[in-house]
DNA sequence: CGGGTGACTATAA
DNA sequence: TTTATAGCCACCC
């Protein structure tokens, strides 16, 4: 259950996002209306179910990275995710210049 | 109510 | 370029 309307902003935000592009959690967060709370979309992120339709995978830190762990479970998976839509993660790295995510504003 | 935590970010040195 | 620090907000104890 969700008690914060925030959670389902962000869920919808995350839908938004088209294949083959990335998102920050800062940028998800702004989309959301809830900008300057990253913390907040990675919290989010972390409750999701495994077995969830979000593309969660799309959503990367500011740096262009994956935010988990390097070689941990969940990295993989998300490096998989990303390959698998035509996202090149070279060296550990995104490029955000290239597949960042420029929402047209059509809301 | 207060303190600690986390899939974060921006700024400064 | 990397490291340190402060700000951020919901959640848990």
């Amino acid at each position: 259950m969700v008690q914060n309307p925030v959670y389902e902003m962000i869920w919808q935000v995350l839908a938004a996002i088209p294949p083959g592009k990335v998102a920050t959690y800062g940028q998800v967060a702004s989309l959301a209306g809830v900008s300057g709370s990253a913390r907040l979309v990675g919290r989010c992120l972390s409750q999701l179910p495994a077995d969830t339709r979000l593309p969660w995978f799309r959503v990367i830190n500011a740096s262009g990275k994956i935010s988990f762990p390097v070689g941990s479970d969940g990295y993989k998976r998300q490096v998989k995710r990303l390959q698998d839509e035509g996202v090149a993660v070279l060296n550990g790295r995104i490029s955000l210049t290239t597949f960042r995510w420029q929402p047209d504003g059509a809301c």
